[in-house]
DNA sequence: ATTATCTATAGATCTATAGATAATGC
DNA sequence: ATTATCTATAGATCTATAGATAATGC
């Protein structure tokens, strides 16, 4: 069953991909390799051919993470990115959602490798929500500090850690959402702000 | 090898503290219910004699985790809390740290009983954290909002998160923690504050 | 001939249970 | 007699490997 050398790239990434999602839905831990190579639509054994271990693949799964955020980042001002981040469609899906909030502490139980590729994607996502465009109503984020930009992403990363800490029907779950779109460190939220 | 009534609750309690701090440790599916007991001087079988299953006892654990997180910030200023809870000790002691940033992850993927415990603990810590006797230091948390403090909590617990999740001697991890002691967001850091 | 994928399995580990043991507490 | 703890194990699952298969690419 062997397949062109550019199937199987693309077979490849899209394992790195389906674990992206896989992880940061049920975690590192609770999703196995045969899983996963399931849910990509291949047998496990597969697997060692491509990577050399699952710990191997969390790097990479993390790194495809990232950049999709960054992606996202660099194409809606700040405003609108923070809305989305702050939205109940992002926080009850999280396996679309953010790989910091989601994967963050399970990355802190792993190598180095795995925290490289973290810290590579949080310094990334910081200079594209530095960098913006930056209409008006996203004028503050985009001027603000590094330090400044630094504390926003704590901030919208511990608002969804928490918020998904809840029970479904929780009215604190989304409190502490509404409480992170405040105003009260360098976000000026003008209107509603379109989710994207 | 019976054991006193007594003896056997406090038996108990050791587990669930052991637990607390392991699962603190190594995440949730990091320790088995062998490695657990063995930790707190039992074998393995006897668990089940104590509690119903595995995932029981995060309840259990989490709430031991959040009544330690209560007695420390209701004993401190806010400005102390804050200072201990973003110094490189807490960050670097994750079996003795917060168990929002812990376990908050783990927490999302688990049972409604495991959340609403996590729920009952973050609204318990909001108020200890805002009845706070409030020393001139801290007056800016105790006299917040509700609102703020949950956001200030929210930033804490990213600022943890992502500190976390960078290699050890990264220095993002120590500028994440440094970024978020800032005086943005309703707290005023006047010296160094000791760290508790 | 090479190699991407598959089948089958080894070896380890994990949750949970069953039954034995021995000290409490009536 | 009850019960907290222990020993032993069942049954499931998980990572990783070995060897077979079949299509690519020389």
């Amino acid at each position: 069953m062997r397949v062109t050398k550019a199937q199987a790239s693309a077979n490849r990434a899209h394992v790195v991909e389906t674990a992206s999602a896989l992880f940061r839905e049920r975690g590192y831990d609770g999703v196995g390799v045969a899983d996963l190579m399931a849910a990509a639509g291949f047998t496990h054994g597969g697997f060692y051919k491509q990577f050399q271990s699952k710990a191997d693949l969390m790097a990479e799964a993390a790194a495809c993470g990232f950049e999709q955020a960054a992606q996202r980042a660099a194409a809606q001002s700040p405003a609108d990115f923070i809305a989305h981040y702050l939205s109940r469609e992002h926080r009850d899906h999280r396996g679309a959602g953010c790989t910091m909030a989601a994967l963050g502490a399970d990355a802190a139980r792993q190598s180095d490798a795995v925290r490289a590729t973290f810290a590579e994607g949080i310094e990334g996502l910081l200079t594209d929500l530095r960098n913006a465009d930056g209409d008006a109503a996203s004028r503050d984020v985009a001027q603000s500090s590094r330090a400044q930009t630094l504390e926003m992403m704590a901030r919208l990363v511990g608002a969804l850690v928490l918020s998904r800490a809840c029970p479904d029907d929780s009215p604190l779950a989304d409190e502490i959402l509404d409480a992170c779109r405040g105003k009260a460190s360098g976000t000026r939220q003008k209107s509603g702000a379109k989710v994207a």
